[in-house]
DNA sequence: CATTTGGTGTTGAAATTTGCACAGGTTGAA
DNA sequence: TTCAACCTGTGCAAATTTCAACACCAAATG
C-alpha cells in the first residue's frame, strides 16, 4: 500500500460525498482527486466509490477506507501538535553532556532548570568519552579546552573556569609554603602524566617546575584533586573544586593564562529548538553569577 | 498536517536509519527522500534527523513520528488485505433488490446462495419504490418489464416469468369455466385499475375484453392474487403465485406475449466483482432449472 | 418547460516533482 | 597513509503531476 496521499484523498472524498467537496478541503483541482481515486482503485483492483451524477457513495471497500483514514488523519494531527508543541515548547527530554569534573558545578544549575521547566526530563551525562552530539547522543554538550571546531556543531562561550595553585594543610604541615614564585623550585608537584596535555597550566607547569619536582603524577584530573588534598604536592585544582573546602590553601595568585575555557556545544540541527535555547540561557546565565570570568570568543 | 507520503517518507528514514536505505525501500531516489524530510522539517518547523556522515538519526519528534507511522503502515497493510479480498472473495454484505410479487421466488435461492457463501450477509430489500443502484441502496436489482436504459447501470436477462389467465374454484362454481377464448367476454375479469399499466398480459385484457368486463380494479399486482383467488373474477397470476396452490385453475393456454420480462441489473461500477457476479451466477442457474423461458435480449 | 445550479469527466498547457550525475565528506580497512 | 566504500547534498534536465477550461449530465427551481 503505497502512495499515502492519495489514501488521504480518497478519504476526503468519503467525507465530502463530493469530488468537488473534497477537492475544496485538499485545496487541489477536482480532476487531481478524480485521478487519484482511479489510480488507487486501479491499484487494489477494487471499486471504493460509486460514480453517480450527484457525486461519489463509499461502498464497503470505501467506508472500511474511511474508518481507517479518519482515525490516520487524527493520529497525524496529534502528533503535528505533539512535534510543533516539542519544538516550540519547553518539554520532553534533554540530555546535556560534560566532562566528569564539571558536574559538581553544573547539576545544581541543571536541578534549577528542570525546577523551571517541569515538562522536561533532564539527563546528565559524565563520561571520560567525549559524546558525539552528530548521533543524537546529546543536545547540549559542554567542552573544555581548545574551541571545538567540528563541522555541523555550533560553539559558543561558555566561561574561562579558572584554575589556582593549591597546597593542602598536610602539605604545609610538613614542607611550609613556598616563599614567593621563586622559591617553587624547592617543592614538590602533583601533576598529569601526559606530556601531550595541551592544558595551559599544565604547560606552565612543565616550563617553569623542574622535572624532577613531580613528586605524584597521574592519569586523570580527579586524582590530582586527591593527591593534593592527601598532601602529595603542590597541585592546580579549579575554583570547582576548591569550593566549600578550607583544607587547601592558594600558593601564588592564579593567573589569567591558567584558565581553562569552557564552550557550550550544540548539534546545529538541535541548536534553534526552543528547548536548546532555553538550556544555554540558563547555563550562561548561571556562569555569569557563579563568578566565572566571561569566555573569550 | 498535509502530505502524508511524506510522513511515509519519514518514517522509512528513520526505521532505515539512512537516506539512501529508505529511498531504496521505497524505491525512489534519494535526493527525493531528502527534499521530503526537508519539506517535512520546514512545514513543522522542527528537525526530525539530525544528519550526520553515516546517515540520519531520528530526534525525539523523529521517533515520535517513527511510532506513529509504524502504526499507520500496519493499518493500511491490514486495510489493503481486507480490501483487496473484499473484492476478490464472496464476503461481506450483498443487497439485492426486487419487487415484492418476486419475494416468493427469489427467498429460496438467495438463502441457498447464502448457504453457498458463509461470509456474505444478504440483505433482501422488497418496496414499490424502485431502490436506485446509482446510489450505492443495492447490488444487484431485479427489474420487471421494458428493459432498463439508465446509464451506468449494466442490464442482464433474467428469464421471461409466464402469465396465466387463473379463475379460482369459487369463480368456477358461480360462473363455470369459459368455453374457449369466444366466450371470455361474458365473464367477469380482475385487472389493474391503471390505464397506463403497459404489461403486456394487461395490454392484452384491455383489448380483448370489454370494459365492462372488469368486475374488480385493484391498484396493485398482489391484490389481483387475493381478488382472483376469492372468486371475483378471472385473472392473470404469475407461476409464482400459481405454484403450491391447487384452487386456481387455467381458463386458456398462456399466450408467450403476456410472459414478463425480468432483467438482473447492477450498477456499473460493483458488476465486475466476484462477489456479485457469482450473485448473478447463482439467480440465473436459478432461473434456468426452475423452469423459467430463457429472457430475450 | 426552460433555466440555473452543482456535480463529474476529459483534454492540452503549466508547474512541480523526480531522477540523474557529480561533488564532498567520513569511516574503516589494507 | 592511502584507498575504497558509502552516505549526504546540489544543480540541471526530464517526466510526471497538477491545473485550467470546457463539455456534459442530472436534479432542483422558477
Amino acid at each position: 500500500m503505497d502512495n499515502w496521499d492519495e489514501i488521504r484523498t480518497a478519504y476526503q472524498v468519503a467525507r465530502a460525498g463530493t469530488v468537488s467537496g473534497a477537492a475544496e478541503a485538499l485545496g487541489v483541482h477536482h480532476a487531481t482527486v478524480i485521478r487519484h481515486i482511479d489510480a488507487l482503485e486501479g491499484r487494489l483492483g477494487v471499486k471504493l466509490f460509486q460514480r453517480h451524477a450527484r457525486g461519489y457513495t463509499a461502498t464497503e471497500a470505501g467506508s472500511d477506507l474511511l474508518q481507517v483514514a479518519q482515525a490516520t488523519d487524527d493520529q497525524f494531527t496529534q502528533l503535528a501538535g505533539r512535534i510543533k508543541g516539542l519544538g516550540a515548547g519547553v518539554s520532553g527530554e534533554l540530555i546535556v553532556t560534560s566532562l566528569g569534573f564539571l558536574s559538581s558545578f553544573l547539576t545544581p544549575h541543571l536541578l534549577a532548570f528542570q525546577d523551571a521547566h517541569p515538562d522536561t526530563v533532564i539527563r546528565f551525562l559524565t563520561d571520560d568519552r567525549v559524546f558525539r552530539l552528530e548521533y543524537g547522543e546529546a543536545h547540549v554538550a559542554i567542552r573544555a579546552g581548545a574551541k571545538p571546531e567540528e563541522p555541523d556543531n555550533v560553539v559558543q562561550p561558555f566561561f574561562n573556569l579558572p584554575i589556582r595553585m593549591m597546597a593542602s594543610d598536610a602539605y604545609v604541615a610538613r614542607f611550609g609554603m613556598p616563599e614567593g614564585e621563586d622559591d617553587l623550585k624547592n617543592h614538590w608537584f602533583v601533576g598529569v602524566d601526559d606530556a601531550g596535555n595541551r592544558a595551559p597550566f599544565n604547560r606552565w607547569m612543565r616550563e617553569n617546575v623542574a622535572a624532577d619536582g613531580m613528586a605524584f603524577r597521574t592519569t586523570s584530573g580527579r586524582s590530582v584533586l586527591d593527591a593534593v588534598a592527601a598532601g602529595a604536592g603542590i597541585g592546580f585544582v579549579s575554583d570547582i573544586d576548591i569550593a566549600g573546602r578550607d583544607d587547601l590553601h592558594e600558593v601564588m595568585p592564579a593567573l589569567d593564562e591558567w584558565a581553562v575555557p569552557l564552550w557550550l556545544v550544540t548539534h546545529v540541527d538541535l541548536h534553534r529548538t526552543t528547548k536548546v535555547q532555553a538550556c544555554l540561557a540558563h547555563l550562561k546565565e548561571a556562569a555569569k553569577t557563579c563568578g566565572g570570568q566571561p569566555g573569550n570568543s
